[in-house]
Parts: C-alpha cells; sequence; structure tokens
DNA sequence: TAGATTGTTAATCGATTAACAATC
DNA sequence: TAGATTGTTAATCGATTAACAATC
C-alpha cells in the first residue's frame, strides 16, 4: 500500500468537509480544512501530498479539484451497484437514504425471505425474494452487498450474497461473518458504536 | 488519557469477539484473542495488560472475567439511556435493535414531529413530539441522543437534543452539526462507510 | 518436570509535527 | 515586493512487535 493507512482513514472525513464547505472563496487552505476535519494542518498538507499536491502555495487548494482527487484516489469515480438483504426497517431505511444521492453508490435491489414484505415498494425498488438473488445479479459484477437481517438469518444472508458473487458486504448484524478470503468484510455494530460513544463522554467529562 | 487511543478503540472489537467465542474451554489465549480479532498476540497482551494484567501464565485468560474487566475499563458497567429523534425507518431501526438487548444500552424514548408518526407505537414505546422531549427528559441526566432525521432537520434535532441535555450524540446525518463544546458527537456516514469499503475492496482485489 | 502462555522490556517501525525554503 | 501558504525534510513522538524471563 502506498500512501499510508491513516492518510487512507482520513480522505474520507476531508471529502465530507469539503461537501459540507460553503466558504466565499473557491480555494480553502491546509489551516482551514484542519479545523473543519479536527487535524493539525501539518498533517492535513502531508496527506493532500500524497494525491499529487496540487495546492498552489500562497493561496491553497482549489475545492473542486481536490474533491475530484480524494474521490479518484478512493475509488469513487467509478460507480458502485449496491443490494441489500433484509427489507425490515433498517433496509428501508438503507434502501432510501439519502446520502447516497450525492455520490456514485446505487442500490440496485433489496432482497427478503418474509413473503409479508416481498412484492411491496421500498424507495423506487420493489422486494424480491432472496431466492432469486443470485439469478438477478448474475450479469453485474463486483458488488457490494448489505446484511440488514436479525442475528440469525446473517450468516444465511452473507452465504447468499457471496454466491452472487459480491466482492464486499457491510454488514450491520452483531455477529461475526464467516465468507471467502476473496470477500471483504466491514461491520458497523451500533451497539459498539453507542459503547464507544459512551466512553468519550465519559472521558470528555472527566477531562473537563 | 493512560489507556493509549489505539488500545482504547480495540477494546469494543476484543468485546465483541468474546461475546462471539464458545469454544470448549472458559479460557482463551491472547494469540486466540488475536486471531478472532485480526490484530498479533503481542498486541493483544499489551492491550490486556492496561486492564490490571489479571490473565494467567500458562493457561490464558478466564473469559467471564476478561469480558468484565474490559466493559468496566469502557464504562459499560453503568447502564445508559437513549432517546432517539426521529422516528422513520432508521429510527424504528435503531429503537427496536436487537444488539442493545446484551448491554446496557436502553431506549428511552422517540420523537419525532410529523403527525403521521406521532402516537404510533415503536417496539414497546410510543412516539412523542420532539417538543415535549425536553420536558420528558428533565430528571434524566447525561443521556446519548441519537439524530436519525433528513438532513435538513438535523441541525434542529440536535439543537432539541441539546436543550434536553444529552451529553453525546451520534449522527447519521450526512452534514456536520454544530453543538456546545461539553456535547461530544459521533457521526456514522453510511455512504462514507460504503465508500470506504468500495476502496478496501479495490486495494484487496488489486493486492491479490 | 515439561509445555504453555503471560507480562514486560527493549528494539523497531511508522506516523505526526515543527520548521522552513520554495514560491504563488 | 510583502504576505501567505504550500511541499518536504528532519526530529519527535508513540505504537507495534519480537523476544524472553517469569510462572502457571
Amino acid at each position: 500500500m502506498d500512501v499510508p493507512q491513516p492518510t487512507i482513514n482520513r480522505l474520507p472525513r476531508y471529502l465530507f468537509c469539503l461537501e459540507q464547505f460553503t466558504g466565499d472563496s473557491s480555494t480553502i487552505s491546509s489551516s482551514e480544512l484542519a479545523r473543519l476535519a479536527d487535524e493539525t494542518a501539518a498533517t492535513v498538507r502531508k496527506d493532500l501530498s500524497y494525491l499529487g499536491s496540487h495546492g498552489t502555495r500562497g493561496i491553497g487548494y482549489d475545492v473542486n479539484t481536490l474533491r475530484s482527487q480524494i474521490r479518484g484516489k478512493l475509488g469513487l469515480d467509478q460507480s458502485r451497484d449496491i443490494v441489500i438483504v433484509g427489507a425490515g426497517h433498517l433496509g428501508s431505511a438503507l434502501a432510501t437514504y439519502e446520502g447516497f444521492d450525492e455520490g456514485d453508490l446505487r442500490v440496485v435491489g433489496i432482497y427478503d425471505i418474509s413473503p409479508a414484505v416481498i412484492g411491496t415498494r421500498v424507495g423506487d425498488m420493489t422486494v424480491r425474494h432472496v431466492d432469486v438473488m443470485q439469478s438477478d445479479l448474475a450479469s453485474r459484477r463486483c458488488l457490494l452487498g448489505i446484511v440488514a437481517v436479525p442475528t440469525g438469518s446473517a450468516q444465511d444472508a452473507a452465504d447468499r450474497l457471496v454466491a452472487a458473487g459480491v466482492c464486499g458486504i457491510l454488514s450491520f448484524a452483531p455477529t461475526l461473518l464467516r465468507v471467502p478470503r476473496s470477500v471483504f468484510v466491514r461491520h458497523i455494530d451500533l451497539a459498539t458504536e453507542l459503547n464507544s460513544l459512551s466512553y468519550y463522554v465519559n472521558a470528555r467529562r472527566n477531562a473537563l
């Protein structure tokens, strides 16, 4: 890996800040971006230098150029198709998530196993049975899959996604998924997120 | 901060793995936990040494003891009350999230502004109007709040949570929230998570 | 005892930061 | 030119890791 891991992890946050950024000018200085992203100016400059260093001395970085450079480095210039397994509240929330609109992420299908929801509409899609997922997706390459089912069904959902040819899975189920080494799994555990928040709240209160 | 930041960030993952762990024995070695958590055995031992080092040489760590030590260090032994603003799909999913059951996180209220959902049941709660949130919560101390509303309402939701006395906020809205310095904000941007997943999938495929 | 595994030291490795020449 | 800000070096800082004595 050419670019250091910490830099890669910060780039999405810089991008997020740049998308929020609505300054008077079309440029932003390393110190201003640092303030928004809660980093130091030196760290920002070092990180951005991995993109090829296209700032202007005395001026700063062009916001639009910087945005597309970060997007390019993160591979966001190529659009990504996403399938969701689980059409409950969480799956429905993800399927209609407004944040995807700006990016090149596109939800192309939502699947469930329950007759009660199959055939219902979620956003502009119709929920289909997981049994037809593999054939639905036969022609698509390297999709991302989202596991939004109860814990007990999570491994089955992951197995089906793998069979359907996804190469990355984002799981919200609080359980470890077993997948082939070629499939990358990312895990969001909401309880862990809240636990972590709770810890930092305590630490901050003790520090103040 | 006594315990290093990287250690703090890994503890929730260790805890997660220990909760999944169902070995023959009631003990786990540093190398086994390392395998589950995708770390090295030395890192695990160093991290656990910050808890007070209660492993047994030649044997390993008692799983139950270790779990409660980590929970203690993260402050999870004290239960936490959570309020949710936004009773759409995301808010409903969070309100009924099964992962909270095991821990000491408890959702005590869910609020919305839309007459269409106010009064409806979510799990074992009734959705109430955000206008009554502050008085509802007057007697509770240091709650955690979750922002699960559309981007346009996120700042208003945060303001109301702050007024109601929360000391930490977990936001799912893809926008920066302005809050007093005394309130800690944690941010989950689903688009960023998927972008990040996408990057690592690419990196992995290029490496294989 | 012999085997296993911890707890901890010291060495290595890598990331952050200060500082400043380059230059817009 | 004077002021501002980058790009990059070198120093500092901190985290990871190897290694091994301690000991169950």
